[in-house]
DNA sequence: AGCACGATGCTCT
DNA sequence: GAGCATCGTGCTT
């Protein structure tokens, strides 16, 4: 099942936390493509000076104001799509940037696509998936969208370590240290929380 | 294994 | 024309 509406509309720190260990799903050419969330960071509204939306709304940033639950994709160092999920109402500009994922389906496919290389990192998610302009606006909740969020594996507290940001350089105190960021400990979720999950989901 | 830097092009002023 | 919510390479340790 597709993640509902109502989960993204909820406070973003919330959001940000209750996606590690979601199932990030796209279908490319045909084919299923699935990574476990495994690192976020939440970026929430105009007062945020680490957030798009901080220069009020832009055609770029225009999607963080909409409904929640779509995602916003944007170009950034000339070379990256960023994958982001749109939280909140209508109106208040937020979302959580999905950073990284544990392939588990589709894996053999996304390495292909990154020439044998990991698919560790924001930038390089997006391209292992095919993830690009045109997913911009594409409604999470749907899972005839080409790319959409389950449910997933719960991943405890005790694995989940919150961090600053990656990369604001040039913003200020205090959003520039503020622990927005999540990440499950040792970057990996286990075989033995997927099995209980898998258990306790039939 | 870690750091430094150049690439690269879109977005906004 | 400057500034990026980054990545890959090539260098040093």
């Amino acid at each position: 099942m597709t993640l509902p509406r109502n989960f993204y509309d909820r406070p973003t720190l919330q959001v940000a936390r209750d996606l590690i260990g979601a199932r990030l799903v796209r279908i490319l050419d045909g084919v299923k493509l699935v990574g476990l969330i495994t690192e976020t960071e939440a970026y929430i509204g105009e007062k945020d000076l680490g957030c798009h939306a901080r220069v009020g709304k832009t055609n770029r940033n225009a999607m963080m104001f909409g409904p929640p639950g779509h995602a916003y994709v944007y170009f950034t160092y000339g070379n990256h799509w960023m994958l982001n999920a749109v939280t909140e109402r209508e109106g208040f500009p937020a979302a959580v940037l999905i950073r990284a994922i544990q392939p588990i389906e589709g894996a053999e496919i996304m390495s292909k696509r990154r020439s044998g290389r990991d698919s560790f990192g924001p930038g390089k998610l997006t391209q292992a998936m095919g993830i690009t302009k045109s997913g911009n606006g594409v409604d999470l909740t749907d899972s005839g969208s080409g790319l959409w969020i389950e449910a997933g594996v719960h991943v405890p507290n005790s694995r989940v370590t919150k961090s600053p940001r990656v990369g604001l350089y040039s913003v200020p105190e205090p959003w520039k240290s503020k622990p927005w960021r999540f990440v499950v400990k040792g970057w990996k979720i286990s075989n033995e929380e997927s099995a209980t999950s898998l258990r306790s989901s039939q």
